[in-house]
DNA sequence: CACGATGCTGAGGTTACCTCACTATGAGGC
DNA sequence: GCCTCATAGTGAGGTAACCTCAGCATCGTG
């Protein structure tokens, strides 16, 4: 018997498709497109808080913490992952004795650049089916849907 | 001269703000806006899961595996605890009786109802402060981006 | 009907978080 | 100067959501 009734591969019809699933689908598509960029050892989230530590300069753990969107004590062990692989330092903060900074060693500062590069080809490879205008459009609209900015 | 004691609060500029940043800040301010919709003891991830049944319909556990990214034997786990709560029920597959089938319960019809329910307000508000045609180019454009769609 | 492939699950491990308690320091009132 | 309360980071211990590997029942095909 055949069974005739293929089953509807997706429940919601192409045009049907909202707004808010386009976007989260984009960015989950984005984010695929960094997944295999970044080096093999290294998590999309110690990445993230490379980013954070390298943009900023030399950084409270708690700046960190605030950041990366996670409970200080989580921060400890993130930078501690990060500086046990040679890629951050901590270091007293001068201003405050209690507090700790961590900034990028030369190697962090090397990964922190390949991993910019690969977002950035990647960025650029997946927004590249866009014409000009349109990329420009895009950018004037998301810039208005996000207030943090 | 400045010394550094004024440190740039952000290393990328407002209008450097490239499109990939602006692409993930926008996905993830929609990503808080569900955050406070749906219920209290409803997590991201089990709504989801609710979603992907709710929507297929009787759904093999694989594929809900499949829709959701994670390894078959993690769907068992996620079902496991939507079963607990009533929202879901297993049934054997009458076409494979190796599978398992889940589909919506009564009560996990009626929570998904509401996520559903929050999820599009929501959007709908978080979108809100676009115009028509803006939705609508908005709309065209992050559908050439998701080759999924 | 034998045999490899497939669908689910038990057992056990990993990882990235969390809260709570603690120490050291800063900041303000007396 | 000292007391008190708040704050920065961390040790200890716990939890939740994944994973892989092994095992069982069933499927489909030669």
């Amino acid at each position: 018997m055949r069974p005739a009734d293929d089953p509807p591969v997706d429940a919601t019809s192409p045009d049907e498709t909202s707004l808010d699933e386009l976007l989260m689908g984009a960015a989950r598509a984005l984010r695929r497109t960094w997944a295999g960029g970044l080096g093999p050892d290294l998590s999309p989230h110690d990445a993230r808080a490379l980013r954070v530590i390298g943009h900023h300069g030399p950084t409270r753990l708690g700046v960190v913490a605030d950041h990366l969107r996670i409970a200080p004590r989580s921060a400890t062990d993130v930078v501690d992952r990060l500086e046990a692989r040679g890629l951050v330092e901590r270091a007293p903060d001068p201003a405050d004795r209690r507090a700790m900074t961590v900034s990028l060693t030369d190697v962090g500062t090397a990964v922190l650049a390949d991993v910019d590069k690969a977002r950035r080809e990647g960025a650029a490879e997946f927004f590249g089916v866009l014409s000009e205008d349109e990329r420009a459009s895009l950018a004037g609209i998301l810039g208005r849907l996000d207030p943090r900015a």
